[in-house]
DNA sequence: GCTATTTATTTACCTAAGTAAATAATATAC
DNA sequence: GTATATTATTTACTTAGGTAAATAAATAGC
């Protein structure tokens, strides 16, 4: 296929919708999607968060991660307990989803490296670079 | 900030969001989202073309086109006549909105290329090789 | 200590993408 | 020339992002 007479906006948001097409193909056989494991390893990675910790480290609004995390939490990935501040909602792993997303982890995040991008250490060096460039403020 | 512990699609997403909602602020004042932007543009470019033309063009799936097609017919950007195929409708920018789509289109072009990336012309040609390349197939 | 403001989360509603299936017109098989 | 398959478009429903406003708890002013 041939992108050269695409603008540059258009051409991003192909590649991303492209590259979250193959990320859910991959996460189907797990009953995921993309976003909704975006969280989970989040706080895999993280530990328990509040829902505005999620929403701050992810760049997403709050509303988004409140919808995801209800979904995950109906699935049995995600419980949730009260914080020490009474408005607060801190959000975990549940007990019984920790095995699996410990192996899911390193499932995903291999195919993330070896197969979705296709792209050399240089490379993805490259792209992380002009994203985070373009990402910047000014 | 530091995106640098992010992994690679999500900090491709975010950079997405990010410009996305740029454009969306720029086109507010013509009362425009970026993909409808987006299909009018299309259609000043290549001039009238059917559903599937736009949709293929574009790389989405039909019935997003066909949402934001009714929209902008509603809104008075957009027009469809049937074709010389019963089943086909042709769709083309609305007399009355050419000359406001000619003058858009200059201001957006020009907003993208000067004010919304932030790149070099070497920058920009390297982000559209690697994103040309992950979105090819293998 | 009570009022006003801020903060954390949720609810309601918008655009934008997707899949699956329905509909209607055309093309093909025979 | 009628039945079948294909094609163009639409409809219904899903996830995923956004904004604005509601709610409830905590904090600040006085």
């Amino acid at each position: 296929m041939n992108y050269s007479n695409h603008n540059l906006l258009h051409l991003l948001n192909q590649s991303v919708r492209l590259m979250n097409q193959r990320m859910n193909e991959k996460l189907k056989e797990y009953d995921l999607y993309t976003s909704q494991w975006a969280i989970i390893y989040c706080l895999h990675k993280n530990g328990p968060m509040t829902l505005t910790d999620i929403w701050q480290y992810m760049n997403v609004e709050a509303p988004t991660v409140t919808r995801t995390v209800k979904r995950l939490e109906e699935k049995g990935w995600l419980s949730r307990k009260p914080g020490t501040d009474k408005r607060q909602r801190i959000v975990h792993i549940a007990d019984n989803a920790k095995d699996e997303v410990s192996r899911l982890a390193d499932i995903i995040r291999s195919y993330e490296d070896e197969q979705l991008f296709h792209l050399s250490t240089e490379e993805e060096n490259q792209l992380r670079q002009l994203l985070e460039h373009i990402t910047s403020n000014k």
